[in-house]
DNA sequence: AAATACCTCCTACACATGTAGTATGATAGT
DNA sequence: ACTATCATACTACATGTGTAGGAGGTATTT
């Protein structure tokens, strides 16, 4: 399920409501980044219901749309999305390249041996 | 600049050839991924030269289609893009996510455990 | 020279995505 | 009850993406 830039704003403006919440809030969530139109709003939010991205409780009015994915899935997607297409599914090389380009700190860097120590055995 | 998946796939049949080869050439190297007919790889190749991701010789007869941008930079690129959109930028966080997920070798754990030390300082 | 086989160009068409307008119904303030 | 507001549904339209067909060249082969 391929999930775009806008729609992962989307999402990212339900995730915190697992509830879901109505339209209104919705907007006003998404108000400052995107500064879409209630419609364009709207518009996103019933497509992905389509997509089975998002979920619309109609029983309640106004109705409460939440998001019907988690955010772990789909940032699971991403990184194997990644992995594949252009690492050919070898995680050490893409994490090497993380690595390599991003500063990280003393206690990050403390924490990723400690994972690494951990899978030993 | 955005590269959709099959876009990537034509990137990744034309990086071998760095000074470019002809349309049947290309064609071939999809084949057996994509099946794609001739008329649909020229497709590509003409609308991904308007993005400047190919680059075509028209000098030569037959024209020479060669990648305009490089593997290395478009990995770059889709590395950064999950960075930011999905870990708001936490390289820590996303290795984290991808080492806990995948399964590396005792040389693979041993060879980032170097990059970490060799970061340190 | 006609048939074959590429090559490039232009065109097409369906479906997706980004962005919103219009119409119409429900609600709530006055 | 009347108006302003919010909600939902339906429609629209540009641009992008996936996938190709046809037209008209050039070169090669028989």
């Amino acid at each position: 399920m391929r999930v775009s830039d806008k729609e992962w704003q989307v999402l990212e403006a339900l995730w915190p409501h697992p509830a879901g919440l109505p339209l209104g809030d919705v907007v006003e969530a998404l108000k400052a980044e995107t500064g879409w139109s209630r419609n364009t709003v709207l518009t996103y939010l019933t497509r992905m219901e389509a997509k089975g991205l998002v979920s619309i409780c109609k029983e309640d009015t106004p109705h409460r749309y939440a998001a019907a994915v988690s955010r772990e899935d789909c940032a699971a997607q991403e990184r194997q999305s990644l992995l594949s297409r252009v690492y050919r599914g070898s995680a050490a090389s893409l994490v090497t390249a993380f690595l390599k380009e991003e500063r990280l700190t003393a206690e990050e860097r403390e924490a990723l041996r400690k994972l690494l120590d951990d899978m030993e055995v």
